[in-house]
DNA sequence: TAAATTAATGAACAATCGTTCAAAAGCAAA
DNA sequence: TTTGCTTTTGAACGATTGTTCATTAATTTA
């Protein structure tokens, strides 16, 4: 069930979407779902929440080594984790103002935690002098929205491979932080 | 009565946002708009469509000189002009799947335009051997996205003034490109 | 098999949706 | 003031919304 709004979410947007069409997905009445979630709200919720628990958790496991080896492992993660849940990522960003004022503030808190990883590894990095960046929090939001930028247009079996990309994009990158 | 749509999607999104609160916010019943649109979605189609032209238009304008100053007055056009309308960039990226595929396929044309003005910049610098680009498309798509990021988190009277914003990012750009 | 628990149905609810339209109101020209 | 035109109203339409709940069905426990 969390799947076929998930997938209907990202599809047609959550304020699109209607219980009964979720329902119909899953192949069972409206009524149902609500033996599942106590309401809409929660299921784009958990949805979201699960979705950034996670990114989180898997960001945890990249720490080691000189910043410059952080950096490129942040980036590959970011591209390939992001990737491989094009839905998940879609809601994520788009389905921000739909969450009750309470869901929104938790879910800005976990996206500002992710943000801070990559702040940490500019700001270690300029601080050895391995980085030329004035302002590690532009940096940081800049890079974020430019690798997040991949999903708007990767499909697998498309022109380039993920691996490509992943390179093209350290490229950038490397180079942006003054790295080269 | 367009002022007042543009508002309310951008901030609730077009399928939360009914005629009547549209009527409400121009002080108006919600029959009086059929006298300005046929319907919703081209009220929709409208906004986008003139925010997308006048896009395409203004991008005009800075086309002189050699790659580099091309690409830096590109950057800094992308960035104002974005900063200046962050309703209608809300809109124009946020509501595209609530476009009739007619209207979809012909917003998608102007941006692939707009995509393409950029694209023709890193060409034209990577032939003469000022950029070092491997592949223009992606660097197109990947600049235009970190670009367009600067939506999400730029205020007036924030931290920073749109002349510093737009100067680092101009520093990032132009070392991503390898004209540093 | 019988009893107990869990899950799904399908109808109903009040509310709201986009859109239409005859009637009323507002306004300009004669 | 009367005529003609434009704009707005306000009610109505059929459809759809999220959610509830008594009833039925399915499954597990005894």
């Amino acid at each position: 069930m969390r799947q076929a709004a998930l997938r209907l979410f990202a599809q047609r947007g959550y304020a699109a979407v209607s219980m009964r069409s979720i329902a119909a997905e899953v192949g069972v009445q409206a009524g149902a779902l609500y033996n599942y979630t106590p309401d809409k709200q929660s299921l784009l919720f958990d949805l979201m929440q699960g979705h950034m628990t996670e990114l989180l958790k898997e960001a945890q496991s990249g720490g080691g080594g000189d910043p410059l080896k952080r950096l490129q492992t942040f980036v590959e993660f970011h591209i390939r984790f992001h990737a491989d849940r094009p839905d998940e990522v879609f809601i994520a960003y788009m389905e921000l103002r739909n969450l009750s004022p309470e869901n929104f503030a938790h879910i800005e808190d976990l996206r500002r935690r992710y943000e801070d990883r990559l702040e940490t590894i500019l700001r270690d990095g300029a601080k050895q002098g391995v980085f030329a960046v004035e302002d590690t929090k532009i940096v940081t939001l800049a890079i974020i929205a430019m690798l997040t930028g991949v999903n708007t247009w990767y499909r697998t079996g498309g022109r380039l491979s993920l691996d490509q990309v992943v390179a093209q994009y350290w490229d950038m990158v490397r180079k942006a932080v003054g790295a080269g």
